[in-house]
DNA sequence: CACACGAATTTTGCATGCAATAGAATTTAT
DNA sequence: ATAAATTCTATTGCATGCAAAATTCGTGTG
C-alpha cells in the first residue's frame, strides 16, 4: 500500500488540542476580550466538548500566558497591560536580533527570496495605505526571519510571545511618519539579510523592535491619559 | 481580627498545581529520566491524586517542553538532545545579554550587593573544587541578574528554559581551564554590573553563554562519539 | 524457528457525577 | 432602612466510569 500522505487524516486530533487552538484563536483575534470570564458550562456548549478537555485547554493557555487561572473561581482572559506589553516587546527584540544573526548564517537563498517576496507584498499594502494588509505581511516577514534562523526553540518562544502581543491590537493608528520609517527599516533589514551582514542585521532588528516598542507605548499612554487623572 | 499572614495557608493549593510542580521537580532532578514513559495508573498511586489533575499536569509540562504527549499513547519525559540543548543555550544567551543591560539600568545597589555575595560564595566553592556547590551559586547568580532586570516576562521565559537545560546535567566534568575561565568571566560580569557598564555586560554575558554553549556541546559530542559510528 | 494473525489485557481519552467553594439572594435583627 | 447573617444557587475541583485505541500475549501457520 502506498500511503505516502493520507489527505484526510483518519485519526482526528485530540479534543483538548482542538479546544486549546480554538480558544487561543478566539483570544488572539480579540473575540474573547481581556478580562472575559471563561464559564465552563457555557464554553462546553459552544465548543461541543465536555469539561475535561476544556479544563485541560485552560491549563495550557494559562501556561502560555493567554488566560489567568483563579483557584475555585475559574479562568479569565489575561490582560495585556502596557507594562507587560513593553516587557514582551523588549524580549522579542532580543530574540529577533538573535534570529537575524542566525538567519544570515543559515537561511538558504530561496528562503531569503521568499522573505523578499513577502516584503514586496507588504510594500504594495503600504503603497495602498492598507494598514491591516501591511501588518499581515509585516508579521509574516518577522516570523519567517525567526523561522529561517533554524533555531526551533527560538521560533517557538517567539511565536508564543507574538500571539500574546497580537492581542493588544495596538496598530489601530500608526503615525504616517512611523509607518514610513518602519518600511525603510524593513528595506535595510532585507538588504542586510541578502548581504549576510550579521552585525548589521542584528543592530537593525534590535533598533526596529525598540522603535516598535516605543511607538506602541506612546500610543498606549496616549490612550490611557484621557481616563486616568 | 489581625490575620496579617496565616502561617499555614488554610486554602491548600489545587492538586493539579501540586502534581505539576512535583513532576517538574522529578524531571529537572533527573529522577524521571528522558524517555521515561509516564504511566497514569502508576503516577496516580505515587502522587496520591486522581487521573484528572495528573493529566492536567501533563498538558502543562508538555507546554513547558518537559514532556512529549503522544496521542493515545501517553506522555514521556522529553529528550534534551544536543541540538535542542544548543538551541536553548543560544536563546538563553540572547536573554541574558538583554537581562544584563536592563539590570545595569534598573538594579538597586543592594541587589547588586546581593549578587556580589553570591559571587563570593561561588568563589569559595570554586576554591574548594566543589563543582556541585559552584553550579548551585552559578545558577543563582544568573537567575538573579535576570530577575533584577525588572522584566518579568524575560524572567519567566529564562526560568523555564533554565529548567529544561538543567535536566541535561552536562556539568559532569568541566575542564579545569574552562572552569577557571568561567570564574574570571564572572568577575568581569560583576565588575561591569557594579560599574553599570551596559555595553560591556551585554558583550560579556553573550560571550559567557557562547562559551558555555560551546563547552557543553564539545562535551556532549565527546560522550556521543563512542556510541555512534 | 520466524512470522503473522487474533484475542485478552492494559491504557488512554473523554464524559459525567459528587462534594466543596464562591457568589447571590433572602431573611433577620438592630 | 441598613447591615449582618444565613440560606440558596451556580460553578469549580476532583474522582470515577465507560468506550476506544493500543499493547501484550498466545496461537497457529509457513
Amino acid at each position: 500500500m502506498d500511503e505516502t500522505q493520507d489527505p484526510t487524516p483518519i485519526t482526528r486530533r485530540p479534543l483538548h488540542e482542538e479546544a486549546t487552538d480554538c480558544l487561543r484563536d478566539l483570544i488572539v483575534q480579540g473575540r474573547l476580550a481581556p478580562g472575559t470570564r471563561l464559564n465552563e458550562r457555557l464554553l462546553t456548549a459552544q465548543l461541543g466538548v465536555s469539561r475535561t478537555p476544556l479544563r485541560e485547554a485552560f491549563k495550557v493557555l494559562a501556561t502560555e500566558g493567554m488566560v489567568d487561572l483563579m483557584p475555585n473561581r475559574g479562568a479569565i482572559v489575561s490582560q495585556m497591560d502596557p507594562v507587560r506589553l513593553s516587557e514582551t516587546l523588549g524580549v522579542m527584540g532580543a530574540l529577533e536580533a538573535l534570529a537575524g544573526e542566525l538567519a544570515c548564517l543559515n537561511a538558504t537563498e530561496s528562503q531569503i527570496n521568499e522573505i523578499r517576496a513577502l516584503h514586496y507584498e507588504m510594500l504594495a499594502y503600504h503603497a495602498r495605505g492598507d494598514l491591516a494588509g501591511y501588518f499581515k505581511f509585516n508579521q509574516a516577514i518577522h516570523l519567517k526571519i525567526v523561522k529561517y534562523s533554524g533555531n526551533a526553540v527560538l521560533f517557538n518562544t517567539y511565536r508564543q510571545m507574538n500571539g500574546n502581543v497580537r492581542r493588544a491590537r495596538y496598530m489601530a493608528n500608526l503615525s504616517k511618519e512611523r509607518w514610513d520609517a518602519a518600511v525603510r527599516e524593513h528595506e535595510e533589514i532585507l538588504a542586510a539579510l541578502a548581504a549576510r551582514d550579521v552585525k548589521r542585521i542584528k543592530a537593525l532588528l534590535a533598533d526596529h523592535l525598540a522603535h516598535k516598542q516605543k511607538s506602541v507605548l506612546a500610543e498606549l499612554e496616549a490612550l490611557m491619559e484621557p481616563k486616568a487623572s
